[in-house]
DNA sequence: AATGAATGAGCCTTCATTCAT
DNA sequence: GATGAATGAAGGCTCATTCAT
């Protein structure tokens, strides 16, 4: 994030921005492992090693903290679709790139994936706000992505509210039963899987 | 619920049950507007006009009245789904009976349905066990339905695990959204809707 | 206490005596186990296999159940202490009586024994006044029995609050760490220990 | 208690010293009239004018203060005891010791005495292990400082576990008469007694 | 005499947050 | 920017006791 001494590794003292994130990723093993209400700011203290006023200083509160990681993690999932959409052009390859794209990123970041899918965190006005601005912009994206295909014809057409859940309500629900299997390391999903939901999901909405 | 006097020893005072009962019905509302962790003994103790003790009495603890209030809840879903798809027959209808008994139970019962799709309750671990075998129990009973179907041809061949994200998936993703957009009054899943889901389901699994 | 029924011991229904004594004795391996504050009327409860009225019906409350057994305890052995002294005659035998019923008397009750050194028991305005009178006429029958050994010259004239811990002192202290290091079964004190101490109580008071 | 700035890494603040031991003051004069288990934290508060906060801050919990002053009460016995024995030289002199320091120091810390006798403490695993080996340490310095006069034959020679008992019991029980005889105030106890029993304790173990 | 559901005061403890250094 | 002692509101839970049956 920022292009201030170039060996980020292993600096005897790290920028502002890298101290943060290594408490965003403490946050994250905490929350993964106590649950959100479960963990306390002790909890984050003690596995960033950073002292409670420097938390303060840094995100406000624990909420600040919470609704951080949240946004950093829907930002980075959001933006690696949109890449990964732009670079296929029909409309099979784009419906199917959505479940790859899910189940790869899924994979890739187990601990994220299962913070994101959390149903309780708390957010402030304002984070709600910044939220909403953010999940606008990335629908409209991915519509903008879409609507083509559907007025071509290549598409059904379906209410709105549909698609999502058509396309992706399989990988989802499948990603997070083998995400609840397994909470450390582990394999990703396989190819064949993937493909199973790639091939579903177009099946329901193509034309 | 059952007659005075039938068998005195074993019959948990008439009131009893009642008691119990009233006091889950409390709980999920509390549980339904606080959060479960936002809800506190003594919220349930005011929407019940029951001591605390007597919550103590009858539960344990806080972590025993949302026990059992899953429980109860799953086992509702659980045997309302097995008699619908006992009285469908081919394996059109019963898949399609999956979703449509989705979508009508979650309309039935929508608090109870945002309470069961929690994801941070903390069981105990005789909660889990009781849970795991009647999860295994329904498991059976589903599995053996359309085992058949399977069997014939009526159905594609796939691993076990994908078929539940394949059928249930689209409309546990669309109802979760339907559920969060309002949480009091509203009507039900409308009939297109449904039928939209059940049509994607079979399209998927049917052979 | 009552000659009601002569099977005491295998009657079908136990007489009210008995009841209140086996509470006692069920609420004696409670308090030896948990500690008097550490008991809860639950636990008494299970332990005696009655219910919480019947408890209060016997025992009027938690504090009745402990004095009730204090009380007990303290008159079981002042009884067998001053049978013992009477049994002898000279100054010496008596003064090493003391010692070894002191001896005896505890590792054959080992539990009441460690409950009747409890410090910290809140006795009611009524048992103190109960246990004052005891404590006096018990005194009074021992001191009756040391004084005529006193005029005759055989025992030293010592200050009167001097006596018991000259004479139990030693083997109270002796036992105390005895009875701490075993809290089962065990053996009794060894006739060694027994004699050491009761020579060395009459070394110390005789003339 | 130490001058400022004299090393200020592992020096805890200055303050912090003076407040947990002013805590503990307090705390000792809770559980002295109001029983150990008689004693809330907000006694405890109140006597301290501390937060409920700090308390748990420096202590853990509630049985963390009484450990703490138990241990720190019996290190200062400890401390006063060798210092004073290491003060006498022949066998005699050591044994009358041991009981005029155990009436001083009683009569000089009346509560805390009384505090040290309380058999009700519960004390966590590492609490024990702390005692236990506070008190191996105290039990083989005593025994250095007599063992030479009993080889020397000045001493009897007599099962390891009677010297206490038989010297210190006598003290010991008188003392603890003395002390729940009077709560406040009070003189000390008179030389006569003390000669009494330092005598007595003599008699018993000299040869 | 026995039973056990009901009661609620009161206790211990946690934890987010502040703030002086 | 960092630190950690201090704060106190708030929560979960225990438990002696009562009382209708």
């Amino acid at each position: 994030m920022s292009n201030k001494n170039e060996q980020q590794k292993r600096a005897p003292r790290e920028t502002t921005a890298a101290r943060q994130a290594s408490i965003l990723a403490g946050a994250l093993r905490c929350f993964d492992e106590l649950g959100i209400d479960g963990t306390t700011i002790s909890d984050i203290q003690k596995e960033t090693k950073c002292s409670v006023g420097s938390l303060y200083h840094h995100f406000g509160n624990k909420e600040g903290i919470a609704e951080e990681l949240f946004i950093e993690g829907i930002q980075q999932f959001n933006t690696g679709m949109i890449r990964k959409l732009k670079r296929s052009t029909t409309a099979e390859e784009r419906v199917k790139s959505v479940v790859r794209f899910y189940c790869d990123w899924t994979a890739r970041n187990r601990a994220l994936a299962r913070y994101l899918h959390s149903r309780n965190i708390e957010f402030s006005e304002e984070a709600r706000a910044r939220l909403r601005q953010i999940h606008e912009l990335y629908i409209n994206q991915v519509f903008q992505l879409f609507t083509d295909h559907v007025l071509s014809g290549e598409m059904r057409a379906l209410p709105l509210d549909t698609y999502v859940p058509l396309i992706s309500g399989p990988v989802q629900e499948f990603t997070r039963r083998w995400l609840s299997g397994q909470s450390g390391s582990g394999s990703s999903i396989s190819r064949e899987m993937k493909e199973l939901f790639a091939d579903a999901a177009w099946k329901v909405v193509k034309t």
